[in-house]
DNA sequence: CAATTCTTTGTTAACGTGCACATTCCTCTG
DNA sequence: CAGAGGAATGTGCACGTTAACAAAGAATTG
């Protein structure tokens, strides 16, 4: 406890002396004014501004039993998908007065269990997860913490609790039929590496997903190349292109298992003077913004990651409200859809 | 308090009970090992994973006086800048064991103080402001707690206490000038709107230093655009383009308030059949990634975000480590470089 | 107008933890 | 072997708030 040299921030105790009313009181017009008549009210709340008092949350919550503490874990925050997922659940948590905890593991195994263990330690209503979770101690420590979980982004074949999201291998199957439909016959994708220590597993579903049908559309998954480290970007796709566009016979069309990858795909493309899709057609994943803007605009896959987080922040408030112990399982796929531009066209 | 039906998650009295100990030898065992007995503290471990015990912080903090929160206060999460800026400060953060407490604004006045109020009352240790601060009461209620406040992105003229950053203003004079020394004359620029709620106060400071600078000059600002609610992006930048080429005479030269609006700038002249940079040059701001892989790569002014968000988090880490009351105030200008790449060209 | 109900405010205790101090048990020293 | 010093563990309380219950006054009812 504090012995400590002196006390700054005013407590409910300072405001409720100043105003002469008891602690109670001064949390009752925080917490439900209507409770409190308006000439008490309003000396309660001189007292408040002159003190420039602000409740502290952790006492309230310790007291209370309720944080507002969402837990929000990412791989990486560096990613617009990503944050276009934490915005969205913002969107919908911030009327409610809830407040999101991001955490990210930069797709590194290692960090998970460190950083769920520090998100349960500050005790949130709900944990909002990526991908599931990998380790045992860390699956262990969710069991017995009694947070509510959804997992997000790729829905797992065996949810933990609720899901929210969409399934990477339908993706990658998607954009397989898509090309396979178009007329190609030598299609190719480009990933990262799916060995060492970092592994982007959603990506990884998608690429699956992608042979998969290759394969029962009776076609070659030899142009399917994999390198580098997860998280991809721009110059992987460029990399990658460098790569793919020296072989002989040339692929026809490539999937990119990020737009990022796709963009910078096409741009080594122009700079190769190879045109798309006039020579090569070129597709990607994520319908990021960037895509959209370059010549030619980027056929893509689109998943809503904003509205995915509205839609699990509008969950979560369904969820806490009810205070069900055990609330019936949510199981949510928000789907995706092909977005065509001029990027990829019909063979022949 | 509480009167539940029933606890389910363990405290740390749960655990000093199965390891026959007293709570505080458990508190111990996790905060400074070595104080306790290897046998004991091996027993203590033993029933800490039995139970799946995780450390209440809430409570910790409300006793100890130490949450661990460092709040951090964005425009918007949406951009690669900010959220490097993030990502930069969490790395430094890590091994100390503070978490982030992120809220943004969304660029509005509005949303600033109600965020604020949320983070104090989460009691941070110290908060990072982008941009200062803009309301009386905001301020207002910084003053009454006794944070530590450090003010990142642009150096203010007078800052609250700490500040680490670089001047937007200086920003934008440095990009005029790098066009006047190329020998251009008419020298036009893109932003967003200066009106209206939405107010890029970063972007108007890059604005108002790239006007002075072409007075200074005695160059025309004829050629400023403004238009479009802020935060610009790719396609604020193709619409300005639309707009820009239009004109006769046409500019020389342009620089974009963004890299995003720069681009979307570039892809709109590559439409339109002009080339850049041998009809137009083209600039931008914040050396974002994309920038870089396009065609042709872009010239920028680079600010190493994610640096500064790592030497934010190193200064915090001194300054929460040092204990001092009033410790001297620190002012670090990170500076910024003109990135020469193949879209502005000399004149003539 | 007495009995009842509602409105408004207050009192008490507990939420889970860590600090300050106290106690116990060893180990050393001369 | 008594006394001092140190290592290991325990006790009590405070951190700031809110749930539950209590009490007092005001309004309503028959």
């Amino acid at each position: 406890m504090g012995r400590h040299p002196r006390k700054k921030t005013a407590t409910i105790g300072d405001v409720s002396r100043l105003a002469g009313v008891s602690s109670m009181t001064v949390s009752r017009v925080i917490r439900s004014p209507d409770l409190v008549v308006a000439a008490t009210r309003a000396r309660v709340n001189e007292a408040i501004a002159d003190l420039g008092y602000v409740p502290n949350r952790a006492a309230g919550g310790l007291s209370s039993r309720r944080t507002g503490f969402i837990a929000l874990m990412l791989p990486t925050l560096t990613n617009a998908n990503f944050s276009a997922v934490a915005h969205g659940l913002t969107e919908s948590l911030r009327a409610a007065d809830f407040q999101l905890l991001i955490a990210y593991t930069d797709y590194s195994l290692e960090e998970e269990e460190r950083q769920l263990r520090n998100l349960l330690a500050r005790r949130p209503e709900a944990i909002v997860l990526t991908g599931g979770v990998h380790r045992r101690a860390a699956a262990r420590l969710l069991i017995a913490s009694d947070v509510k979980v959804v997992e997000i982004a790729d829905l797992p074949s065996r949810p933990i609790e609720h899901a929210v999201g969409f399934s990477n291998y339908q993706a990658g199957r998607t954009a397989a039929r898509h090309l396979i439909d178009k007329g190609f016959q030598r299609i190719g994708a480009v990933a990262g590496s799916h060995e060492g220590d970092v592994i982007d597993h959603r990506g990884e579903e998608r690429m699956r997903g992608f042979e998969d049908e290759l394969r029962l559309a009776g076609l070659s998954t030899s142009h399917v190349l994999r390198h580098g480290l997860p998280p991809v970007s721009y110059d992987h796709g460029a990399a990658s292109a460098a790569l793919l566009l020296g072989r002989k016979p040339r692929v026809e069309a490539v999937f990119a298992v990020s737009d990022l990858s796709a963009v910078g795909f096409v741009m080594e493309c122009q700079r190769q003077g190879v045109a798309v899709p006039d020579e090569l057609s070129v597709m990607g994943f994520g319908d990021f913004e960037i895509g959209r803007e370059i010549n030619p605009p980027l056929t893509t896959v689109h998943v809503d990651f904003r509205a995915l987080g509205q839609r699990t922040g509008q969950m979560l408030l369904e969820l806490l409200a009810s205070g069900e112990e055990e609330p019936a399982r949510r199981f949510i796929d928000v789907g995706l859809s092909i977005i065509e531009r001029a990027s990829v066209r019909s063979r022949g």
